[in-house]
DNA sequence: GCGATTTGACCCCC
DNA sequence: GGGGGTCAAATCGC
């Protein structure tokens, strides 16, 4: 293991305890009397995965690529680039930057293939869906409008499925309008299972080598989003609004090295 | 040009 | 035949 790989680690547990002591700060509502100032202690976190984020940046090209393609330290201090998701009436959903959304040509309003899409933004400073969120790299093929559902089902599929044969697919759906914001609340949820009355349980197939989980992800909230490990089946929440939080490509040998050296039960037991 | 999303069409199963 | 899952053309951003 290289030295910035137990640095690495060394960072994550730093954070970890950090992101305790926030949970304290706001379930007990530590107030003046607190040990700690809350906004000195986000910037600690934030510093603590920006710090872990660049020693495995600087060990491993391949890593570097992952982060350096979907990560900016700078977002973690840039909560005004937060994309704000709009639903639209029929379920589909539209990022609003400030710009304005071109729309498809009224000609091309019944042709496959158009829709409206934000434009003059850096996509890789934000979570796509196409991003790993669990060790899979997915990649949305489809949604459907379901019956007797008031929101769409998205689905998705390994973007390794024609270069490395992955047939791990997913389903997510929204189940109800307005979910409370969670991670407004620095809410960090970690169960077994999925009870989220706001959001589906969507069920995730599993062939040939993938790992089954229970349970899927899921990122409807405008604000959060719903990251589940295939190994731990843990529902976590991140808030977007401040840090974009995402896992690295399934090939990242750093990362593979940190969770097999990791309890990450221990690490998500908040 | 590449890789992503969107979305209507198509296929399959009940 | 209807509903759900997948395909693939169209489109977009880099």
């Amino acid at each position: 293991m290289s030295w910035n790989t137990k640095k690495a680690i060394e960072e994550l547990v730093r954070g970890k305890e950090l992101t305790k002591q926030l949970r304290d700060l706001l379930t007990k509502s530590l107030t003046d009397d607190g040990f700690v100032n809350s906004e000195d202690l986000v910037l600690k976190i934030c510093d603590t995965f920006a710090n872990t984020l660049s020693l495995l940046t600087n060990s491993n090209t391949t890593t570097t690529t992952a982060v350096a393609d979907y990560y900016y330290y700078d977002d973690f201090n840039d909560v005004s680039q937060k994309p704000t998701i709009n639903i639209t009436s029929d379920g589909r959903k539209s990022e609003d930057s400030g710009d304005s959304i071109k729309s498809p040509p009224s000609t091309h309003r019944d042709r496959r293939g158009s829709y409206k899409r934000r434009k003059c933004v850096d996509s890789r400073k934000k979570i796509t869906s196409a991003l790993v969120d669990d060790g899979y790299a997915w990649r949305k093929y489809g949604q459907k409008q379901i019956l007797n559902a008031n929101h769409p089902r998205s689905y998705f599929r390994c973007t390794h499925k024609t270069d490395q044969g992955c047939q791990a697919t997913k389903q997510v759906q929204k189940l109800e309008d307005d979910p409370p914001n969670f991670a407004n609340n620095s809410t960090l949820t970690n169960k077994q299972g999925n009870d989220n009355p706001f959001f589906s349980s969507v069920k995730q197939e599993s062939k040939e080598d993938y790992k089954p989980i229970s349970e899927i992800t899921y990122n409807g909230s405008s604000s959060s989003e719903y990251l589940l490990s295939p190994h731990h089946h843990q529902l976590s929440t991140f808030d977007l609004s401040s840090a974009d939080m995402t896992v690295l490509s399934p090939d990242h040998d750093v990362l593979s090295d940190v969770v097999d050296s990791l309890d990450l039960d221990d690490l998500l037991q908040f």
